[in-house]
DNA sequence: AGTAGAATAGACCAATCTGTCTGATTATTC
DNA sequence: GAATAATCAGACAGATTGGTCTATTCTACT
């Protein structure tokens, strides 16, 4: 299940397809790198774009959990939620940081049903419902809707820093949500979705 | 200048790599369309990357235009910056629409210095001061700061739309940015929320 | 030690890609 | 009507691509 060559490829894959992109990076430019055969990639993968939805899948498994532990240490839901944004702005802080994978893979794979397509999907499905758990545990209104909300901010602040290389589209975000989630905390006649009316 | 030759490669070449991308669509696929010869491209662009450039150039220009267009009919900047969100929902409610085009082309091309990148970049920051100036226009605190919020959600709303298709993400955008406007608003006696009564 | 399965290098294939060149045809302009 | 420029179709080149095949070597287990 997991061969030492099989995670080499992987890792290497992952690193080439992150900074040079999915369709300019050739076979054999991962083969090289990774130091194994033609053969072996083709039998383990089955082809260049089965490799490419293992490697989003498997990026994705391994992002998620990054996230986990960097809030795990937060106690309060609120927090964790905020923490997520600092998590992001590190990462994009990071010389290494040349954008989101999962959205230029939905930009390299137009067709929605392509698995690339797929696996990108699911990976936002992923993030929205992970913030949608911290929602619920803080006992937010609407956790569903503000998940959603806090996904689409998240992905704003990942395309944007893909584009300026600075951490402030992060650092801005946090701030958008913790406005977002001060007016979610519950209170009688407000919601989320109507914008609370000022007196 | 405007050869209708180069207008109809222009046009095409926008349509194929709105919504096949830019490495998958062969110069042969664009010519066919196009209904022109090799030729004609090369005279008139000299090379792909070139065309693609152009292609970024023109299509940031119309949005913009189109953009300022779809709010020009309200008078109130407040109500303009909100317009904008509106203008991306029904955008992105469009059956047509296939995700933002610059979005895909720093995906596509990664290199920050290559002119495709570039060119997306340039679009991010015409987007951005073009809510700089409403901003300033509707009085508002910290123009410049707000403005960048703004652009990030319209980045985040055509980012997730890409993935779920439909118009939500643009309304959640619309609402937050309801939200950053209402903080933003500093002069006393000037309340502002919605549907806007205002004496 | 011997055997089965994995991994190797590298030749090879068919398709595709961008870009060039040519020679004929059309359109425009003086 | 002649000259000049643009456009045409299409062959062609050179490189690269994803993928297959083969024959050999390595590794691991009984």
């Amino acid at each position: 299940m997991a061969s030492p060559k099989k995670k080499q490829l992987l890792s290497c894959a992952r690193r080439l397809f992150e900074t040079e992109g999915f369709h300019t990076t050739g076979i054999d430019r991962i083969l090289d790198e990774a130091g194994v055969a033609k053969m072996t990639l083709y039998n383990n993968f089955g082809s260049k774009d089965m490799l490419i939805v293992a490697v989003l899948r498997n990026a994705s498994e391994d992002m998620i959990q990054q996230l986990r532990e960097a809030v795990a240490h937060l106690h309060d839901p609120y927090e964790q939620i905020l923490g997520v944004f600092d998590a992001l702005a590190s990462w994009h802080s990071s010389d290494k940081f040349c954008g989101c994978m999962f959205q230029a893979a939905v930009a390299e794979f137009p067709d929605p049903t392509s698995e690339p397509a797929i696996a990108a999907r699911d990976h936002l499905l992923h993030v929205t419902s992970l913030f949608e758990d911290m929602c619920v545990q803080a006992e937010l209104d609407n956790p569903g809707e503000l998940a959603s909300m806090l996904a689409m901010l998240a992905s704003g602040a990942n395309c944007t820093a893909r584009q300026i290389r600075t951490r402030t589209p992060a650092d801005q975000a946090r701030t958008i949500a913790e406005i977002l989630l001060e007016r979610a905390c519950s209170r009688p006649g407000r919601t989320l979705s109507v914008p609370a009316i000022r007196n």
